[in-house]
DNA sequence: TATGTTATCGCAAACCTTTGCAACAACTGC
DNA sequence: GCAGTTGTTGCAAAGGTTTGCGATAACATA
């Protein structure tokens, strides 16, 4: 039994129901490279089955997140989705420059969910976990803005910096 | 000089102009209690100013969460901002079932974020960080689902589990 | 296999948020 | 204080995503 195979098993047996688009829609997030946009997903989709609705593709894949078969990734406000690999999870980590997606390996967040837990009783969903901030490459970039704010927050001198 | 006026001056070093508009929305998020929603902020700022339109209320929003003024967090994928305190900044914690919001101190994030710039010189945004998951109240109800799905996926007895 | 129940679909409209653009107004320098 | 520059506004429209609803089809039962 192929892993998507067991996806959809798994989804009967919590008494949500087979559907061709169901079944199309998990193919080609499968099938696809990484995380897909959901426009692409909704663009392959209707290739194969012309009447597939947009509606139905973002509810699909709002309940395959929710039992966990894909994993939904926030990129530069547009959500993308990619197979949740049993056992390979990862998170991820978003240039908010380039929108490039890092992975990140779940055993550095191990330690924060127990804190969690312990200390608020809180139970993070750390599942479908996306960090934005700068990568190596445009850190080098926003350097120098970082030096030119760090100038212009200096009272004694407040006239020269002007960044935008 | 109060907080307020700080933070008016510190956009002004930065070469942003100060306008009625962005005055009227500091002292709203200023004067609200907690986190606002941008449509009660709007609200609130028409009643002072009625010309003033949504899309203002959302680029001033984000200018000041681009420079550290306020703190956005995703309360069931709307929009709400409060002022950053300086020197007692904290993150959030809300949950997915009851969208209540609850503070999290930043220490509990510094190490997580010494390691991402150590092993991958990524820098992550954590100044407006936002934790979801399932609150200390929440937690009781999705016990009992919690249960029901353990049982589905038990693939020797598929069939007595339906939860929707 | 036929029947009833109800989860799911397609469609359209709503939702929240962002963006393009011309008019306006805040700041600069004289 | 006045004029020029350009960041900012209001408006309208688009963007991506969600939701309401009647019709449909998947599953359970017999």
């Amino acid at each position: 039994m192929t892993s998507q195979e067991q996806s959809l098993h798994y989804l009967q047996s919590l008494g949500y129901r087979l559907t061709p688009q169901r079944l199309l829609v998990l193919a080609i997030v499968a099938g696809g490279p990484g995380h897909l946009g959901v426009d692409e997903i909704h663009r392959q989709a209707r290739a194969a089955y012309p009447y597939l609705d947009l509606a139905t593709v973002y509810r699909t894949l709002r309940l395959f997140k929710q039992v966990g078969v894909v994993t939904e990734v926030d990129i530069d406000n547009r959500l993308h989705y990619e197979l949740t690999a049993p056992g390979e999870k990862h998170h991820h980590m978003v240039c908010r420059d380039c929108h490039r997606a890092i992975n990140l390996s779940p055993h550095y967040l191990e330690e924060f969910r127990d804190t969690l837990i312990r200390e608020f009783d809180f139970a993070p969903d750390l599942e479908h976990f996306t960090v934005s901030g700068l990568c190596r490459y445009c850190r080098e970039t926003a350097a120098a803005n970082a030096a030119n704010i760090a100038a212009a927050a200096d009272l004694d001198d407040i006239n020269d910096a002007e960044i935008h």
